[in-house]
DNA sequence: CGAAACTCCTGAGCGC
DNA sequence: TGCGCTCAGGAGTTTC
């Protein structure tokens, strides 16, 4: 499930449980995920989670000698249990602080563990694109990157190489938002349409974020699984229903192997 | 270089 | 109830 929103709210979720405290132990119980989970994860028992923050999708724990990242994939969660909870299949990592732990449950694996030496950036984390809630994403910016790009606006936006964290969700629902069709070449956008995605995306990603944070104590507690949070999307998943705006039925294409949702009156 | 296809993995939902 | 098929929120790698 995790898009940026996701990932950002699992942040806030976990934090105040683990900043400040020091791991007790590490559990391993499937190294096998998107990438092999770094063997040094096994050995963090004694260091202290100084901070968390995140790049991308990216779950970055400050351990001062190091970073601990954690990515969630498509199907990945992460929740803060009693220590004794028990064992769940999917259940691959626990990070023990103490009388919790920290838990990543993910059944489709695609989420991964890894470490990188303070000071050292990750080499996955070292072509990442600019931070969609910075305030370095603007029009104009987006505009200069997507010059002379014929690829189609979604997957352009999708691409993490030039802006991170925007999703399938999110592509969609951002495109919808700024009522630009999915298929027009980027490098084709105007200024003034470029500041309106813009626009659109910070708007679609904070609302979903504080859509999110009324079910942070989710993330903390019990042993169900996280809650996210039910949105009211405008096109995601909404084939056939009518549009929000006008009425017309939403449509469902596929690009780049992915699906595309939008509506055809609305959006050009 | 850019763009599109391919890949990893499990589970849910659907038609028969 | 079971089987086979399709699809799913990511993104690195390969191919053209």
């Amino acid at each position: 499930m995790p898009e940026l929103p996701e990932v950002e709210v699992t942040r806030l979720g976990i934090s105040p449980a683990v900043v400040g405290q020091t791991i007790s132990a590490v559990t391993v119980r499937q190294p096998r995920l998107r990438w092999p989970v770094s063997p040094i994860v096994e050995r963090l028992a004694g260091r202290r989670v100084k901070n968390v923050t995140r790049r991308a999708k990216y779950l970055i724990f400050d351990c001062g000698d190091g970073d601990l990242i954690v990515h969630l994939g498509m199907s990945g969660s992460l929740r803060v249990v009693p220590a004794d909870t028990p064992v769940r299949k999917h259940d691959h990592v626990d990070i023990r602080f103490g009388k919790v732990l920290l838990r990543l449950h993910d059944p489709r694996r695609f989420g991964s563990v890894l470490w990188a030496p303070h000071g050292e950036t990750h080499p996955l984390l070292a072509h990442l694109g600019i931070e969609p809630l910075s305030d370095e994403l603007t029009g104009t910016r987006l505009r200069a990157m997507a010059v002379g790009h014929r690829a189609a606006i979604k997957q352009f936006l999708m691409d993490g190489r030039r802006i991170v964290g925007i999703g399938n969700i999110y592509a969609n629902e951002s495109l919808f938002l700024a009522r630009i069709s999915p298929f027009a070449p980027a490098g084709h956008i105007s200024v003034a349409r470029c500041e309106r995605l813009a626009l659109a995306i910070r708007t679609t990603l904070t609302g979903a974020i504080r859509a999110g944070g009324s079910t942070l104590r989710d993330f903390v507690g019990g042993d169900g699984k996280p809650g996210y949070f039910q949105q009211t999307y405008q096109v995601y998943d909404r084939t056939g229903a009518p549009c929000r705006a006008c009425g017309s039925p939403v449509r469902r294409r596929v690009q780049g192997q992915r699906a595309t949702f939008y509506c055809g009156s609305c959006q050009r």
